[in-house]
DNA sequence: TTTTGTGAATCGATTCACAGCG
DNA sequence: CGCTGTGAATCGATTCACAAAA
């Protein structure tokens, strides 16, 4: 029971699937449920229960070959393992459409993550969307370097993206997930996450056939 | 020279390198260069001269020692090998923040892809947004159906996807791009691409450290 | 019998190393 | 030389197969 191995390896890939399943376990375990086995986790992921196993033991956390496992500590050492010990703040840059959408995503359903909006557009600014403050750029920097902010999002127009993130790492950004579709160049040290619409479209369009 | 090889393997990871590889050639290509390397490109997309190589190779296109990839007839190679040819429908469900930024994102970028919009608030239908006319969802199943759409996009909340997926599939639809944060069941030969933006976000903060 | 935990095998993707060419 | 094309090697992720437990 739960003898932590202290991994080194943590794949891009298992934080995914460890994100979706405590997704999964919060709910089941709002739904009443005290434990799971791992092919029903698995089941609700779409991942195999040998992936699962692996992960949780990854994880550190063990079951039990009767009832499987117990969902609170499983969640609890999964937040562990994920350093989700408190809130994070993360700067969100560029609040049209798309960056209100990721707002209501993060407002809604991550209390984790406390956001602070900046756009360029003063009729945005000074104004709370979704619960949160939205300040001019200009104040982007000295925030961020106050408020110790390491993560940000990119949703600004593509031309602006490069410009942007270089501003975020000066004031002390070390990870950003872009909405832009560019690439970005950045310090090696900076983490970067790209979400690309157009190509997860062609994507689809390409293996619909 | 461009000895095509009818080459089965297309993983997806390769898809969205050779989506990223047309976007860098475009702009290049519009800068008003004639030809590229592949360490070029390579640098250009953050992926390895040799890796380059090997997918175009796959894509069946050939360059030479002295000049590298002609870029025009590469685009044409790459579009030939993605299924390029003509333009295509997408329906597009739940025209909120995130629907209306995918529609934009559409229309500016990607004259390829041609969208119709869904919602179920009459605020939104009969009305034209980014140039798109928004429908009420009562008219999604028939006009899929007549227009043989196959492939959507999926924006709705969390506790609609499921069933609106459903909709989408009984109605002809075989590939699916889904912001909802839930896993969808769906037949297996329906394509599903899951674009989840709280795990993206876990996954930064993760690895920011 | 069902389930967890895990070494070993497998599968897939990427890189190495080098041949061929201009 | 530098560049492309590619077999072979490597690396990483997933699955197989089975031991141990209840």
């Amino acid at each position: 029971m739960a003898l932590a191995k202290t991994i080194p390896g943590a794949s891009p890939r298992m934080v995914e699937r460890l994100s979706l399943y405590r997704r999964v376990l919060q709910q089941t375990s709002a739904a009443g449920s005290h434990s799971t086995y791992s092919h029903e986790l698995a089941a609700a992921c779409r991942v195999s229960a040998v992936q699962v196993r692996r992960d949780l033991m990854t994880v550190g956390y063990s079951g039990s070959t009767k009832s499987g496992y117990e969902i609170k500590p499983l969640l609890v050492a999964m937040d562990t393992f994920l350093g989700n010990t408190g809130p994070v703040d993360v700067a969100l840059v560029g609040v049209g459409h798309l960056g209100r959408a990721v707002l209501a995503f993060l407002c809604w359903r991550h209390p984790r993550f406390v956001p602070v909006a900046f756009d360029r557009d003063t009729r945005l600014t000074e104004r709370v969307l979704d619960g949160v403050h939205c300040l001019p750029v200009e104040q982007m920097a000295d925030t961020i370097q106050e408020q110790q902010i390491r993560i940000a999002v990119v949703c600004v127009p593509a031309t602006e993206a490069q410009r942007v993130s270089e501003q975020l790492v000066a004031a002390g950004v070390r990870g950003i997930l872009n909405f832009a579709p560019v690439t970005l160049f950045l310090p090696s040290y900076v983490f970067i996450e790209n979400i690309d619409i157009s190509v997860a479209l062609e994507k689809v369009a390409f293996f619909t056939g």
